[in-house]
DNA sequence: TCAATTAGTTGTAAGATACAACTATCGATA
DNA sequence: TATCGATAGTTGTATCTTACAACTAATTGA
């Protein structure tokens, strides 16, 4: 339990300034050849997870449905993501990169990692994998929270 | 330099996740009385530097002044903002808190220090501590980044 | 005094996101 | 098996955050 008022301060202060930097420093150096965060996300998942469906994909990255449908409607015009019906249940159209949709998340992935090398020259190798780790360990206190908080609601809804 | 792929890896992916989740996680808990992260940025602004012209305040939180002027319209709207035309330069609005913005933001801060009370419940002081100060760490890094961009774009042009 | 600079506003646009209304399909049961 | 409630997905609408560009009004330096 944290009673530490100045360490939540610099907390929410800088999160909230993160939030605003990280994505501007992203647009300002990277947005030639680079994507949105959401295409990012997307096609990472769409690689990791082969074919799925929208509605199993909005829900593990926590969008709504209607999100990411648009969001797919770009990609696949952009002919990174293809469609096939599933032969199980017609409502569902599966999901997966395409040969471009690959190898443009490859280059996205190189260009990025080459921007974080050089944003982050300073910064020593044990810096960089306890932020990382400690973003990860936060999103997944989100996760959590959310799941409890809505096993919660339905407790008390009963 | 950091020359680990794995780390980037998940520095990369986490700060994607983290910026979404981050956000969600505000709004779903908190906007009913919560403001948004840019009126808070900008609360918080104003109390620390007293009355500031538009300009002047848009550079240090580093926004375009048309975005700030807007956000600051709505706030003077609300009651929170206060601006008196500054007698050295009649182009400038000086720009300060009202007693209302004034308390407004200190029931946000307080609201949100205890949302993330509730949310890092598990987590450790030191985890707590680590965490702000890289990310404010992480924040000074692109904002020099963005000067020496900007300065060695300056000297190429020269 | 007049041209160039600066502060601020407003028009327009784009991206991320959500909710609500709608269509098409599925599945269980009467 | 015909129907009705649930589910997948799309589209309309709306909000928030942000930026760039065009504009006005005030300032300042030459």
């Amino acid at each position: 339990m944290i009673t530490d008022n100045s360490t939540m301060q610099l907390l929410q202060q800088e999160m909230a300034i993160f939030i605003r930097r990280a994505e501007a420093a992203r647009i300002a150096y990277l947005s030639e050849h680079d994507c949105d965060r959401s295409t990012y996300l997307l096609l990472q998942h769409l690689k990791k997870n082969g074919p799925v469906g929208l509605k199993a994909m909005s829900t593990s990255l926590q969008l709504d449905i209607s999100t990411a449908s648009r969001q797919i409607a770009s990609l696949e015009a952009k002919g990174f993501v293809e469609r096939t019906s599933d032969p199980k249940d017609a409502r569902v159209s599966l999901l997966q990169l395409s040969e471009e949709g690959s190898s443009f998340l490859r280059r996205a992935k190189e260009l990025r990692h080459q921007f974080f090398t050089l944003l982050l020259g300073e910064w020593s190798q044990e810096e960089c994998e306890q932020f990382g780790q400690l973003l990860q360990k936060f999103n997944q206190t989100v996760e959590q929270f959310r799941q409890r908080k809505i096993s919660l609601l339905k407790e008390n809804e009963q």
